[in-house]
DNA sequence: ATGATCGTTCGTTTTTTTCTGAATCGACCC
DNA sequence: GGGTCGATTCAGAAAAAAACGAACGATCAT
């Protein structure tokens, strides 16, 4: 029905704060009929009393005091959006707030993000790396324009987003040179007592590589598994074993990991979704984002 | 100057939502005018555009997204309010919701509160438990009516609340019956190689006691320390050590814990507060409590 | 009792908000 | 280019909401 009078709640935050209605029509600079009037409105429109009588003046009631707490939080958001919308940067800077899923290549997200500032230099971005569930409620609150992650948003769920598929990258085994040079002949028999790093099970990539392993015939030795993908890619640097990652990347992670590849997982491959907030007016650059989707992507990210 | 107009936020809200103005019309149940001229008013006040145009249509501004995350959390709130009071129980019953501070013994707060109960039948308790900072900032969120500490409320702090002191209880040392059998003898200078479990520094309970030993010339040995009172005395009941606890509740710790007093802790007391909101209503079980204040109290709570 | 304080209730007035209708403008579609 | 759609602006009229003045009850202090 009506949704709920803002105004008649603000009376009703006051009195209960000054603690009269006379006090409140004071600082309200209204005559005290006025707020008597509007606060029985309220109560009607809530079907509950919100004061009783109390001697002459008047106490909280039960529902009240309930009110009174979710009134304490609504004027208190009410003035920080005042003050975030006037104090909001004047340079007229895009801000595209992301959401990185912890388990998807940084190198990845990089790559296509990177794109979105390219095409038009006035944007900023502000990355946030998170859970997959934690991001999503962050994008609900409107805390995030977009969120990339490796699988679609659940649709069954209570939260209005819409997923969008960014792109499928071919993905392959890396190593450090040395473990590079003992199992690339043979690849990818030659695995099957290598020391593998993985994704833990919480991320659809793994699922799949432990299915191409079966298809193989190897069964490696998973020496690793992490949630973050940097850090797994960190500890490949460093020699402790092989580790997945998108073709795509060869060449970033020949500069900055030091690692080659060994060889390609045929039908593995890793997906990334752009999740962004059902609403019609959507963040330019997250359309942007979307609209790049599915043509050429590879190419373009691994010449970044 | 003039706060915020929630309803020209609301309409706000609804285009962001919706898409469109013309949209936003058609579900509100207005002109498109009135929201196109109401906008204009909301984006003045505020001082930034809201919206800017494109295509023929309009996109959220950074100001607009800004304020739209605000504006979702506010209006999700003010249907919480609503659900809220709706739902609250019929029963007019009164509801005490009532912070303890970890320090204070629980047996402590049960006998302040329930003497608030048996004044007034129709009182319903429900207890939080956390520590003194969480329970402030509860306090002021209007979540808790009251919070039972051992410490007044910081005077310079930036919350609006007030402490009343409650009572004074003087303190002694209990243990189980072979440790007080032990230790009774020669108190207190038995005590110098005697287990004692004491609260963490934390508390101000733990510097009275490390003073009283100076004053007493006894270096217990303190093996252990306690951030929850009811956990020290849960392994004093044991026989881990020896603790202290407020002398008027030896009938109950006697009945419960299966202790005995050792002997007094002279000058050290327990101080008990009661911290409440500041705002003349108050709750009209918190008036009774902060009223019963430092009469008798002691014998009060012992015949609990 | 008496005056002062506080909240409520009635009408009435004032202010605010909204509606109608028409005109303009820019962007898009064919 | 013509037609459509969406947003904006303006005017006057209508409706809704808010505010006020005055009178009334209840409570408390003295």
């Amino acid at each position: 029905m009506t949704p709920l009078n803002f105004k008649h709640l603000h009376y009703f935050w006051v009195v209960a704060h000054e603690g009269s209605i006379t006090r409140a029509a004071g600082r309200l600079g209204v005559a005290v009929q006025t707020i008597s009037g509007q606060l029985s409105l309220l109560e009607r429109q809530l079907g509950k009393a919100l004061f009783t009588s109390q001697g002459r003046g008047l106490a909280l009631s039960e529902a009240g005091r309930a009110a009174l707490g979710y009134a304490d939080r609504i004027f208190e958001l009410g003035d920080a959006l005042v003050e975030a919308v006037r104090g909001s940067d004047n340079d007229n800077a895009l801000r595209l707030r992301a959401g990185i899923s912890d388990g998807i290549p940084k190198l990845l997200a990089y790559g296509l993000l990177s794109r979105v500032t390219a095409m038009n230099g006035n944007v900023r971005l502000i990355c946030d790396e998170s859970e997959f569930e934690d991001l999503l409620a962050d994008l609900a609150l409107h805390r995030l324009d977009v969120v990339l992650t490796d699988r679609p948003a659940p649709v069954g769920g209570n939260l209005k987003v819409f997923s969008t598929h960014l792109g499928e990258f071919a993905t392959g085994l890396f190593a450090n040179a040395e473990l590079a040079a003992r199992y690339r002949p043979g690849f990818p028999h030659s695995l099957a007592d290598a020391p593998l790093l993985l994704p833990t099970r919480h991320h659809a990539l793994r699922h799949h590589i432990e299915r191409w392993c079966e298809r193989n015939g190897v069964r490696p030795n998973v020496v690793g598994e992490f949630e973050d993908s940097a850090l797994m890619t960190t500890f490949g640097r460093g020699g402790l074993g092989i580790f997945p990652a998108p073709l795509a990347l060869a060449g970033q992670i020949a500069a900055q990991l030091d690692a080659q590849p060994i060889g390609a997982l045929d039908g593995v491959s890793e997906q990334i979704y752009a999740i962004s907030n059902e609403r019609r007016i959507r963040h330019p650059a997250v359309e942007l984002l979307c609209a790049s989707g599915s043509a050429g992507e590879a190419a373009a990210v691994a010449g970044v």
